[in-house]
DNA sequence: GGTGTGACCAGCT
DNA sequence: AAGCTGGCCACAC
């Protein structure tokens, strides 16, 4: 367990709930941003190392679900994400910008 | 211990 | 405007 995939653990748990971020954003907090890969990655191990890791909060940048297959099922990750509140339609976040959660700006 | 593989993104054609 | 390329680095085999 190295010091990257922790931090990109700790920041996934700080998403408020009924919230989202990205890939991206989090990696551009690390102050790796082309490192972006890496936070995939790590959410699709983060199942193995900590359960309670709320990766269905983590979509790419355009707030599109392409993480869904990595779930139990293909429905699981729209299905926890309506739960909090988040519209989803098409693989696809409704309102994005709006429920949209920057770790460098909010924290 | 070398190689391939991503839940990505930005920049260039 | 839309597609392609390269970079990034931990992990599994």
């Amino acid at each position: 367990m190295n010091e990257f995939f922790l931090k990109v653990y700790e920041i996934v748990r700080k998403i408020p709930r009924g919230r989202v971020s990205t890939y991206g954003a989090i990696a551009r907090y690390l102050g790796t941003t082309k490192s972006s890969r890496l936070v995939g990655y790590a959410m699709n191990l983060s199942h193995q190392y900590d359960p309670s890791i709320p990766a269905h909060r983590v979509v790419n940048r355009n707030g599109l679900l392409t993480g869904k297959h990595h779930f139990a099922t293909p429905t699981l990750m729209q299905e926890l994400l309506e739960a909090e509140g988040i519209l989803v339609k098409d693989n696809k976040v409704q309102n994005f910008d709006k429920v949209f959660w920057d770790p460098s700006k909010m924290l």
